[in-house]
DNA sequence: AAAGCCATGCACCCGGGTTGCAAAACGTCC
DNA sequence: GGACGTTTTGCAACCCGGGTGCATGGCTTT
């Protein structure tokens, strides 16, 4: 994989956010790339297990670097928090996903553990 | 809440369908309604706690029957199992979402636990 | 019967995701 | 350095799921 200099620019603009970011955000934040040059950065990233791909609820699809240097594994997925009043996404990494018991003949490929609700912020500020 | 003729049919649809269901699955089966009032219907019903929505990484979202008699709480809410191969979603109604602690401040409303990979079936018969 | 309300269907819009295609950038070999 | 093949990029367009505005029609209430 090369380091195009918009690859470069997309990883960049993954790491400076701390929250997951979404295909429409990062056109908004790199206007100097088109929305499918974006999009297909982010399939390679996601082939080479560089980011992967997160859905919280809101019904777009978020991405995240993922965590260890050898990619990202199944313990390293940790859960996430979607507040449904100021739309924001929340990694909580400290909290790693519980792990379940498959059916026999099922073999896992990724977890997404997603909690739905309020955050901190807008319990505190009511409008 | 009305026991409209087109709101019976949603609901025999769902309750015959034994995973959960998409709009436009339902768009399918239930060629006499249109898709707005399938919708609609839908919408009420999530209103008031006889469906719930879950997203289940296929892009679209799938709708189920609430458990309870009461509504689903919770503790009803149960796993999910997005099969890449044959894109079916299932419901591992025995299997229940492990509980996490969440960061003070953070209420919750709904739990999603959504494992992606390939089922028993498609382990089975390798194309 | 008249008025009001709600459900329905139709058309349409919106926005995220995705692809086809041609031009541009890059790397390589002679 | 020039020609060639490969990869990446930008543009335009498409697809599809979700959602809405509006007018009709049926049912209820007075």
């Amino acid at each position: 994989m090369k380091p195009t200099a918009n690859r470069i620019l997309v990883l960049r603009a993954m790491l400076t956010a701390q929250y997951p970011v979404s295909l429409p955000e990062m056109v908004q934040t790199l206007s100097t790339m088109d929305k499918s040059s974006i999009f297909r950065v982010l399939s390679v990233f996601q082939q080479h297990h560089v980011v992967h791909s997160i859905e919280d609820g809101s019904g777009v699809l978020k991405y995240e670097v993922c965590g260890g240097a050898d990619g990202c594994t199944l313990s390293d997925m940790h859960t996430h928090f979607h507040c449904e009043v100021c739309r924001r996404t929340f990694c909580f990494k400290a909290i790693h996903i519980p792990p379940i018991e498959l059916p026999e003949g099922f073999s896992m490929e990724s977890v997404n553990y997603l909690v739905k609700g309020v955050c901190s912020d807008c319990a505190k500020k009511p409008r």
